[in-house]
DNA sequence: GAGCACTGC
């Protein structure tokens, strides 16, 4: 830990004038009183008391771990600190990663506006579909989904003088794959200022580049620096939480500082025994805060929507037995399928004197934030999805959450004042908890980091130097996968071109792989549509209390053939609508606001999640560009979806099932017996071969997104598959 | 006749 002595202000001559180049908002009162007041802000953060402190660690540690707790400023500041520092000299990029797209826009435009500048300019962000940088801009915020992609372009990330990861401690797959790349890149950039200012060094490591200038080597997975200098890569680790070590580990013994957060006290309160139903709990307890305690909402950590649904109608029944002065209580569900609308309703204060109890999933953990909270109830648990590679099935099952978790959930009490939060279980329970969540890589199906590894240059994935590596198992797995698929040669390279066009796309390996088949069936409109629609959740909302009024709905979409075809209706459905209003309504003013909102209610009454939706239509967008830049056929196989079948068949081979004869399925790849999810088309009509997108185990092994084939195709397409089996 | 936490290219 840094001593807290500041540094009086330094003379530094790297250091560039702030935003000198770009043009400062116009003035008013209004803004002359809002820039003093963010100024005020701003020196009031934890953070800023140690400005000197930090950049003097960044300029004498190549890579640093910061620990920042919740409040600290540690995202808003230090990119600004580092600027004003001269990190940005010969037009080097300052890059901060997040992993939600949320983050990263709103924290760009907090920074522009305290740098007063135009987001764009100095200041921008980039994520999928959204990209507010310029060739002036030196803080860049970007998902580090993207910044993945952007290194498949860039190997050596050059233009960044300094890359900031935040929210380390999250370890999604991203992230984790991100730090194995910038370990090897933070390798390769310093060695070869070493390898130019001491040429004569023969005490080179393994990681020591060898030649000279031209044609430098490295043992690492970047082979060929072709000649060209780059300067060292500063690297920051950012994480909210006290596991500073893992990372410092990781990085050869980084040195790791912790910078002072700002939250107020929250008091935790346990059960005396353990709950038997935590529903039941989680229902008293709603009750005990709303009769006994001070004024100030409530957050109610659930695992899934069933059990929101359920709790909100007890907490009505209960309400209705309380004296009228005591029913002052609203309840407001959120989770991630709720439309925006509803979802909205969380952020409006309740009516005075009224008592708001937010009824959330996992979303209210980190991906928002609600204001008011003062109460947080936390059962202990959560539903965690996790891949069994052996039999392809994904899980979704209820799990206890993890001490870190637990510890998050607590802060949200405590962002505006003191809160309290009530734990549903003892305290004895909380220490046998795991401490933190299992990093995603080591439970999900690596096809697609694979497949991106292998573009990077990573021949070798189960030597590859992961923070955690993934079960051996899942990585063999994926490997035979993408290899059945084609994406590899028999050496395990990328091949030449399905490989290298499979790792271009930005789509699970197998719907790549889909869309290159397509092209040679005739299809590829039809299959665009497609993987785009599949790409995104749930098309379709059906919310209980009109579940009749929804299937109708959809029965307007459905396909005999199965749930592919249905999205591809919908999908031309919305063309057409579109098409047919652009035509009626020509000369109309703010025709987009309009066109947003016609969409909006055709979406409403159709039962279709709009937000989905629009997703859908941007992914189809991006695919179909990528797809062209490539040169494949797009064509469209009309009313010939034999075509489209086959086409589906050939490529999703590796998931098809037979009807066995008490009606349920076998899983050709597994022999596990598996069930139509009831949200399919097919889910009556018991076709006798089909192929699925999805196996998912919850109450039952479902299979989702199915197709009806013809049993005899999967030999005939698949016969490097089928003919061994048969 | 079920129910699906979250994020990302």
């Amino acid at each position: 830990m840094p001593s807290m002595v500041q540094n009086g202000p330094r003379n530094n001559p790297q250091a560039q004038k702030p935003h000198s180049n770009f043009p400062n908002k116009p003035r008013n009162p209004n803004s002359m009183a809002r820039r003093e007041r963010i100024k005020r802000q701003r020196e009031s953060l934890p953070i800023a008391s140690v400005k000197e402190l930090l950049v003097e660690e960044v300029k004498t540690h190549d890579i640093l771990i910061i620990v920042g707790e919740t409040g600290s400023g540690k995202t808003t500041q230090l990119p600004q600190f580092l600027f004003n520092a001269g990190f940005c000299c010969d037009g080097k990029v300052i890059g901060i990663t997040q992993p939600r797209r949320v983050a990263a826009v709103s924290v760009a435009k907090r920074v522009a506006e305290e740098c007063e500048v135009e987001l764009g300019q100095k200041v921008g962000y980039s994520i999928r579909f959204d990209d507010k940088t310029s060739s002036f801009t030196r803080i860049k915020y970007m998902t580090d989904g993207l910044l993945l992609r952007e290194a498949l372009l860039d190997p050596y990330l050059s233009r960044y003088s300094v890359i900031i990861v935040d929210e380390a401690h999250e370890r999604t797959v991203h992230t984790d794959v991100l730090l194995g790349l910038l370990k090897n890149v933070h390798n390769v950039r310093s060695n070869f200022i070493k390898d130019h200012d001491n040429m004569d060094d023969k005490k080179s490591n393994n990681r020591t580049m060898k030649g000279k200038g031209t044609g430098t080597q490295c043992t690492s997975f970047l082979k060929h620096c072709h000649g060209r200098k780059f300067p060292p890569l500063k690297l920051i680790i950012m994480s909210a939480s006290l596991d500073a070590r893992v990372f410092s580990d990781y990085f050869g013994c980084a040195r790791a500082i912790h910078i002072e957060g700002r939250q107020h006290h929250v008091d935790i309160l346990y059960a005396f025994h353990p709950e038997p139903d935590y529903l039941d709990a989680t229902l008293v307890t709603i009750f005990q805060i709303h009769l006994e305690e001070t004024p100030g909402d409530i957050l109610v950590f659930l695992t899934g929507q069933e059990e929101i649904e359920s709790v909100e109608r007890l907490v009505q029944e209960q309400l209705h037995k309380l004296p009228e002065a005591n029913r002052k209580l609203l309840t407001v569900p959120i989770f991630s399928s709720l439309p925006s609308e509803q979802q909205m309703r969380v952020f409006m204060p309740a009516s005075p004197g009224h008592r708001k109890v937010i009824l959330a999933t996992n979303i209210a953990e980190t991906s928002l934030t609600i204001p008011g909270i003062k109460y947080v109830i936390d059962p202990g648990f959560v539903k965690a999805r996790s891949y069994d590679p052996v039999k392809g099935m994904e899980s979704l099952i209820i799990v206890p959450t993890s001490k870190a978790q637990a510890l998050q959930r607590s802060g949200r009490a405590g962002r505006e004042g003191p809160g309290k939060c009530f734990r549903l279980y003892p305290e004895c329970e909380f220490e046998k908890l795991e401490d933190s969540t299992k990093p995603e890589i080591k439970r999900c199906n690596l096809s697609n980091v694979i497949l991106q590894l292998k573009a990077l240059g990573v021949d070798d994935i189960i030597g590859f130097d992961f923070m955690e590596k993934p079960p051996r198992a899942a990585i063999i797995k994926s490997l035979e996968h993408l290899f059945l698929l084609g994406a590899l040669t028999d050496d395990c390279k990328l091949s030449e071109p399905i490989g290298h066009q499979m790792a271009r796309l930005p789509l699970d390996p197998i719907y790549s792989k889909a869309l290159i088949l397509a092209s040679q069936f005739n299809c590829l409109e039809e299959m665009l549509i497609t993987v785009a629609m599949l790409s995104v959740e749930s098309i379709f909302y059906a919310p209980r209390e009109k579940k009749d009024e929804a299937r109708t709905a959809m029965k307007c979409f459905a396909s005999p053939d199965g749930d592919h075809l249905t999205l591809v209706n919908v999908y031309r459905a919305v063309d057409r609508l579109l098409e047919k209003r652009k035509m009626e309504v020509v000369n109309e003013k703010n025709l987009h606001g309009k066109n947003e909102k016609f969409l909006r209610n055709w979406c409403k009454e159709n039962f279709i999640n709009g937000r989905s939706l629009r997703h859908a239509c941007d992914i189809h967008s991006q695919i179909r560009g990528h797809v062209e830049q490539m040169g494949l056929c797009i064509s469209s196989c009309g009313d010939d979806h034999l075509q489209f079948r086959r086409c589906l068949a050939a490529s999703f081979f590796f998931n098809a099932a037979l009807k066995q004869p008490e009606g349920t399925y076998r899983a050709l790849a597994s022999g596990q017996v598996v069930q139509i999810h009831p949200s399919s088309v097919l889910f009556q009509s018991k076709a006798e071969c089909i192929i699925f997108n999805e196996l998912v185990q919850t109450t039952n092994k479902y299979i989702r997104n199915l197709t009806r084939i013809d049993y005899l195709w999967l030999t005939e397409l698949a016969p490097h598959y089928y003919a061994m089996q048969s």
